[in-house]
DNA sequence: GTCATTTGACCAAG
DNA sequence: CTTGGTCAAATGAC
């Protein structure tokens, strides 16, 4: 897989790096445990999007670390969200500009090395590209595939970062309405052929996350503006468009239900698997949130879950 | 033939 | 006028 861009900051979130690189690894095992039965395959290909959305989350985390504190150094992300925005209001126009929505950004690394980012579970359709001042690359600009289909009006820029080729910034504009997600239809799919392994895995990734992520909700107070810390996404069949709340929590705040995701051990039961999500909350992009539908689905309760449990305030 | 990408033009904001 | 964001025709891939 692409490389991973981790730093040693393990005072933010680092923690939380190493738990996903172990999970990255499980993945790899699992995939190298498969055959070649149809039934695996379905599950050679979850498994190979949940080492793809670990990858991200690595990538989400790492990136706003760095970030914190420290200052940003992002000419381009800084032009992007120097642009004023305006036009609140709907009022209908033919050409609608710099429109008032939801903008977060993050920092990910290539997919495979190639020319652009890893794939963030979306289908994106590309319209347009433009030289950006004082960027040595050009800024790409993508609309969610579903636009015309069914109104999502999600979008996302995404230029290679000036210093290191191998990443890329990210922003993602708006929040998906659409009701599609790769991973998570995959996740379903698998869902409905669960094998044990996928459990196994399951398990031991739950585990890992519910109980290596602790104490992490010291968080940076305030988060870098225009940067992810606040800028929630929600595209999810589940967290339906413009219900999105504006969470103020740190990046790595535990959700409010915390104590719902921990006590979970091993066992048959869905229920109490759909149970185990990590205890800590990601508010850089949608990561999380597919990361979790993908791990719901796997233990065969697409779309279950405790029911204290607000999925869409958790991954906001 | 269909769909995605490319690319120059257009428009709004500063 | 400059710049960023979007449109839409042309082009290419499947």
């Amino acid at each position: 897989m692409e490389s991973v861009v981790v730093d040693g900051n393990g005072g933010c979130g680092g923690r939380v790096v190493v738990e996903l690189s172990h999970i990255k690894d499980l993945v790899r095992q699992l995939e190298g445990h498969l055959g070649g039965s149809q039934t695996q395959e379905r599950c050679r290909l979850l498994a190979s999007q949940i080492s793809s959305l670990t990858e991200r989350s690595i990538g989400v985390i790492t990136s706003y670390c760095s970030l914190d504190g420290g200052g940003r150094k992002r000419p381009a992300a800084d032009a992007a969200a120097r642009s004023p925005l305006s036009d609140a209001s709907d009022a209908p126009t033919k050409k609608r500009r710099r429109t008032e929505k939801v903008k977060h950004q993050v920092r990910v690394s290539s997919a495979a090395g190639g020319d652009v980012p890893a794939d963030d579970g979306h289908s994106w359709r590309k319209y347009g590209q433009k030289e950006i001042l004082g960027a040595k690359n050009p800024r790409g600009y993508y609309r969610c595939t579903h636009r015309h289909t069914q109104g999502c009006a999600a979008t996302k820029q995404v230029q290679r970062a000036d210093e290191d080729p191998a990443l890329f910034d990210v922003v993602y504009i708006g929040a998906h309405t659409c009701v599609q997600s790769g991973a998570a239809a995959a996740a379903v799919a698998a869902a409905q052929a669960p094998e044990q392994g996928a459990h196994t895995l399951l398990q031991s990734l739950s585990a890992s996350l519910t109980v290596k992520t602790e104490g992490l909700a010291a968080a940076p107070e305030e988060a870098p503006q225009g940067w992810a810390a606040t800028a929630p996404c929600c595209p999810s069949p589940t967290a339906p468009s413009g219900r999105c709340p504006a969470p103020e929590r740190s990046p790595f705040s535990a959700p409010s239900t915390s104590e719902n995701w921990g006590a979970s051990p091993a066992t048959s039961d869905s229920n109490q698997h759909a149970a185990c999500f990590p205890p800590f909350e990601l508010v850089a992009g949608d990561v999380q949130f597919e990361f979790g539908e993908v791990v719901s689905a796997l233990v065969g309760v697409p779309g279950e879950f405790p029911d204290d449990f607000d999925i869409s305030s958790f991954f906001a």
